[in-house]
RNA sequence: GGAGUCGUGGGUGAGUGGCUGAAACCAGCAGUUUGCUAAACUGCCGUACUGGGUAACCGGUACCGAGGGUUCGAAUCCCUCCGACUCCGCCA
């Protein structure tokens, strides 16, 4: 959520943010509501102050047996009741037409987010590892090595897997190293509900604009498409103690995702689930810490891969590519020798104050005068599914059989190598 | 699933029709006192919109979970919804 005030101050700084992002012009509605909004309050103020000096004139008249006094301040009062309701709907409607703009609008990218349209104007700003080239596609080796497409699809349908032995232990493995690690790295391990209020979505961007993308039950809650969405909103419509940030949160979760608009893209492999495990990494931290901390945390992650010694870059995505709550977002690479290509694994993002305004999340420091908005950072250490994916194609030999790498070994209870099974 | 209780400011918690934006206490801020710390004392201490003022500040309106209703007037009475809690039953 935008800070309406800063927007009345320089809407045409607002404008040339946003329209970085591909949103064009977008002050000048949100201007006009909010001034319809004012122009509604202010003329209703002016009845209910009147209506409110004559309710205390009849009690003083009746109070002085002053009928006359009394009826005729009434009558005067039952002419203000005819239109007050009518302006209390439009200040209502005015409300509501603010706050649909407002909370449509995406957060303003950092100044030092590059100009870009979509992922084309994303710059690599960092490299690590010796990409080797060849062999088999991940697909084709987990086909022989524990991946059950067959079942997945009766089960649930396309695009959900099942892993069996080796390979589902190796999953696992994945996820407790990478969960160790952030865990070591100083966040705070915290199991958090799947299943979340819609309120917890819109304070983390979600909704109201991206429904289409999530899973609903039937009891109104909705599945969370990232742990981000928990463990922001652990601190929503609280005031921290400045001493204690930043707070550093980490969980290792399912998420769901619907795909929707993603037919026909990566239906093959394992790279795009409608169900995934992931370990998030969160940061609610003071306004003057939350460059550094987004540094730091996406050094979390690429230790990730490093312990694996998966090759990967970093890119900074462009302005048009950040998603909806991000200010600056750098994502993660992995390479994948077998398919021959980059393929993000993670993705680390500073959204300033805008998460905080809609989750009413804020920070008292001892000796100062009220309060300011947290920033939160949120990024993925890593994607397990992924992680796997890369694994398998970094990992394999000649004869289509994985060596296990050696970090994830003591999960592994003994398997050394995954071996083909048929 | 059955029965019941409750939702007030940063926190605890008064308030059951006008004198309540809301007692008191705690926390916070600014002072005074004090050799330092502590303690004590005094003052201040919500948000949004709006009128006046260079400003400190002085007025007005709204907000006591949300929405609707009753009333000249609602935190207070009524209805609906949302949320939390307790007991019983059931269950990993």
């Amino acid at each position: 959520m935008h800070d309406l005030k800063a927007l009345r101050a320089d809407p045409a700084a607002f404008d040339a943010a946003l329209a970085r992002r591909g949103v064009a012009g977008a002050s000048a509605g949100v201007l006009q509501a909010d001034n319809d909004l004012r122009g509604v309050q202010t003329a209703l103020q002016a009845d209910l102050a009147r209506r409110n000096e004559a309710s205390k004139a009849i009690g003083a008249a009746k109070a002085a047996r002053d009928d006359a006094a009394a009826a005729s301040l009434m009558a005067e009062v039952a002419t203000l009741k005819e239109r007050i309701p009518a302006q209390e709907a439009a200040g209502r409607a005015a409300e509501c037409a603010l706050q649909d703009l407002l909370s449509a609008l995406p957060n303003l990218p950092a100044d030092d987010v590059p100009d870009g349209a979509d992922e084309h104007g994303n710059v690599e700003i960092k490299r690590w590892g010796n990409p080797q080239s060849g062999g088999l596609e991940h697909d084709a080796l987990a086909a022989r090595l524990g991946w059950n497409a067959e079942s997945a699809t009766k089960i649930a349908g396309a695009r959900f897997m099942v892993l069996e032995g080796p390979l589902a232990r190796l999953h696992r493995a994945l996820g407790q190293h990478m969960l160790n690690m952030q865990v070591a790295a100083g966040y705070r391990e915290t199991v958090v509900p799947l299943l979340v209020r819609a309120d917890a979505l819109f304070g983390t961007g979600q909704l109201p604009k991206f429904a289409e993308d999530l899973f609903r039950t039937s009891d109104d809650r909705w599945l969370i498409p990232t742990a981000e969405v928990s463990l922001t909103n652990l601190v929503r419509e609280q005031i921290l103690d400045g001493e204690s940030l930043p707070l550093r949160l980490t969980a290792l979760t399912p998420c769901f995702r619907s795909e929707a608009g993603a037919a026909g893209k990566d239906t093959r492999g394992l790279v795009r689930q409608h169900q995934f495990e992931k370990v998030e990494l969160v940061s609610i931290v003071t306004p003057d810490t939350a460059a550094q901390e987004h540094e730091r945390m996406t050094a979390c992650a690429e230790a990730v891969l490093e312990s694996l010694d998966l090759p990967y870059r970093r890119m900074l995505l462009c302005a048009g590519d950040m998603g909806f709550a991000a200010r600056k977002t750098y994502d993660l690479e992995v390479w994948l020798p077998g398919a021959g290509t980059w393929r993000e694994i993670s993705s680390c993002s500073d959204c300033g104050d805008f998460q905080a305004r809609r989750m009413d999340a804020r920070f008292r420091v001892k000796g100062e005068k009220g309060t300011q908005f947290v920033h939160t950072l949120n990024g993925s250490g890593l994607a397990v599914g992924r992680a796997m994916v890369a694994v398998l194609e970094n990992y394999q030999n000649p004869d289509g059989s994985v060596t296990i790498p050696i970090p994830l070994l003591p999960y592994m209870g003994g398997t050394t190598r995954l071996e083909l099974t048929l």
